[in-house]
DNA sequence: TAGATTGTTAATCGATTAACAATC
DNA sequence: TAGATTGTTAATCGATTAACAATC
């Protein structure tokens, strides 16, 4: 059981997937050993960052030598959970909800989806993707029964709020949201992770126009002169 | 054309996208007016991070009122471009493609996909929900003759980092990333904005396991008393 | 051994929060 | 006018970077 001292900040834990990743790139490319200083070039960070992010969770490498590329990473793997096998369900079989199940592969990252749920007859009881779909009605009596890491939340919009509370109303304590609706409702203790393609769109339309504008204040500057 | 004084914060611009959000859902419950006390009650922020936020960017609130609600909408809307007429295309189209471009309304967000690519013979030429799909060999010159302000890259693993070299190598100087490599090459000024579902997905593991761990240390404790 | 590189402590930098005068 | 709330300056807090002794 891996002893966490300090509370370690959320953007170290954001890191460490991209740790994670390297780390799965360099296995592949065959390098069994890095250094701090090769990790951080190769992901725009310092080294000093990356011992200290690494020095939050233990001692990983060795002095004059670095550190090894499969033990740093089967490290992380545990650190981020992957090997407590998570259970996930999913709330709304609907475009996302389908696209996730057939595309995104929940075990590789240590969740095994093993339920879906929507309201609509036609499908209920039927499989998909090797996913059973029941109905929501049946929610209950499932959570009772099965212990549930964390529901992917992909209902429609309007859904988002009133299925939240049904959710944790019944023990959920996680969720994984794509609905695109503000959830964090800031006192409730549930764990909410948002994907926001939105969001993501819109910072980087922000950095588009910023590069723009930049461009033109120069372009006029030249004018100018 | 808004003139942005200093190099604004990337956490400041990830905010961004949440005022808004907030904002629209504000004005859909017919409220037209409100305070930076309540924007931040409601978003779980201090008062004065967001007026802090704000204030990178202009005076968008008036003393002893607060801010009015369709205004500063509009205002962050403009900050983060998306009045602009920004145009997109998609790099490959399969199940993700797929999925983004009949689930995900880019112009809603400022954003026209305008052409979708892709290597398959069999779909080069169809249209998919109003997109055409053109073969890669056609990438150079579509690029001579449209504006084009971003890709949406869509491939498989794969074909990212050649694919991503191709396109700025053809003058795309902004990339949407669906593919979950790690394409932030350091060096380069290409804008890249990443979506990597497994890093969320393991973040939210993260946050499961710690949970999990305390509740385990307090039982654990509660059993030795 | 000498060279390399860690883990950690201290210094710096930046972001968030608090306070308050300005003013609607 | 009195009360409310902004925009901004100053204080605090936290995260990143630098430095270095320990050691493989």
């Amino acid at each position: 059981m891996p002893v966490k001292r300090v509370k370690v900040s959320n953007n170290v834990i954001r890191r460490l997937p991209r740790y994670l990743r390297k780390l799965d790139e360099l296995t592949d490319s065959g390098v069994s050993r890095v250094s701090s200083f090769e990790l951080g070039r190769q992901l725009g960070l310092t080294p000093s960052q990356i011992r200290q992010d690494f020095s939050c969770f233990g001692e990983f490498g060795q002095q004059g030598y670095g550190y090894n590329v499969p033990a740093l990473r089967s490290e992380i793997a545990s650190i981020l959970g992957m090997d407590r096998g998570f259970n996930a369900i999913m709330i709304g079989v609907g475009n996302i909800g389908r696209a996730l199940t057939e595309n995104f592969n929940f075990s590789e990252w240590g969740f095994s989806l093993i339920a879906a749920f929507d309201v609509r007859p036609e499908i209920i009881g039927t499989m998909f993707h090797g996913v059973p779909i029941l109905s929501m009605d049946e929610l209950a009596r499932f959570l009772d029964e099965h212990r549930v890491d964390a529901a992917v939340l992909t209902v429609p919009k309007e859904a988002a709020v009133p299925v939240t509370e049904m959710l944790t109303a019944n023990g959920i304590e996680a969720i994984w949201n794509f609905t695109n609706v503000e959830l964090t409702a800031p006192d409730s203790a549930v764990l909410v992770e948002n994907v926001h393609f939105s969001d993501s769109l819109l910072s980087l339309g922000y950095y588009i126009a910023e590069r723009a504008d930049e461009r033109a204040a120069k372009a006029a500057k030249a004018e100018r002169v």
